[in-house]
DNA sequence: TTATTTGTTCATTTTTTCTTGAACTCGGGT
DNA sequence: ACCCGAGTTCAAGAAAAAATGAACAAATAA
């Protein structure tokens, strides 16, 4: 059970503000709504996220007030499984946040819209690690430069690579609080 | 200098430089060479390029020296199908590219190990279109909002939304040439 | 406490993406 | 022309990622 029909009902009203909806499951979607949800795909898809992901972004972006774990299900008729993943990552990353809505209702999510926020997030969950990674293995290799190829003419234009290397990440790191400052 | 050696040779020696080696296919790799391509390996994976590809620009940047078709395969023990798209790939989007070797050898590729122009590149390829392509669906959207929900209250808010979004993408847009000049 | 409903976890299935390999094309070389 | 090796294309197989669904946990009501 899902939209509307009363506001009595002895259970958790499914909340409503979304939309005018009582559609079925699928294609229960307004054009505004379909077509929010796929530039969200298409951007979770950039980042690296899941279609469901975007998705579930999309369909709180493309609603005018916050929606509860069962609209979600419903109007995107996902799983409670991709559902529940979906909403904690994009918790995680800070893109999706609990709305606090008047009763003791349902939990509500509501998506967070600011761009600075949003890439911030984004940043700081999926780039900052990936560059922690590299550069806990780039310090380990350092090392192993001595040791392998031939000649020193090639070692020399390694280790000029691996100083490159090690610069870039260097830079990475430096432009990311940039972007976040100069979306803000 | 690429497969140095004799410039006589009767057929297309496999060019050495990138190693002491004439180890077999597979662990053929000095420590350094493997270590450089799990951090290319997973940068790939972070711009949601193919391993296989993040594979070759690794062992390229890894080599003192240009490398030929052949020796990529070899080396990596990646079937030719996979060179080929990768090698291809890579070049479409600046991050290799021919080695102007002396003979008229086989065709030698090299790194591209400009900062500025590696990313540029990518942004070129892959962000940019991205943007294309949703700015092409917002502004088919635009004309929907009017016609889909319930209320004005509703409306207005969703309006908003729509508003915002295309302005993320301008901002977007914005930011990419700054990302790159600042990695100058 | 027991019954119900919401939400989570995770093994399994499904889908998507990547890699492979074989057929094919292009360019000499003979 | 014919042969050979280099490289490309693309259908099919393999691998990886995502979605599902069922068992389980938490919370609430009865």
């Amino acid at each position: 059970m899902r939209s509307a029909a009363n506001a009595t009902a002895p259970h958790p009203r499914p909340s409503v503000l979304g939309g005018a909806a009582h559609r079925a499951p699928r294609a229960g979607l307004t054009t505004f709504e379909r077509e929010t949800l796929a530039v969200f795909v298409g951007l979770a898809r950039v980042v690296g996220l899941p279609k469901s992901y975007g998705e579930i972004y999309g369909l709180l972006y493309a609603s005018a007030g916050p929606l509860n774990f069962g609209d979600i299900q419903a109007r995107l008729s996902l799983s409670k499984g991709s559902v529940s993943q979906g909403i904690r990552a994009l918790r995680a990353v800070g893109a999706v946040r609990l709305a606090d809505i008047a009763g003791g209702d349902r939990k509500h999510f509501e998506p967070e819209t600011e761009l600075r926020k949003l890439v911030g997030g984004f940043l700081r969950e999926s780039i900052r690690p990936h560059l922690d990674g590299s550069d806990r293995r780039l310090a380990a290799v350092g090392g192993h430069l001595g040791a392998s190829p031939a000649g020193p003419a090639e070692r020399k234009v390694l280790q000029a690579r691996f100083d490159k290397l090690v610069r870039w990440h260097k830079q990475g790191r430096a432009v990311l609080p940039w972007i976040e400052k100069f979306l803000g």
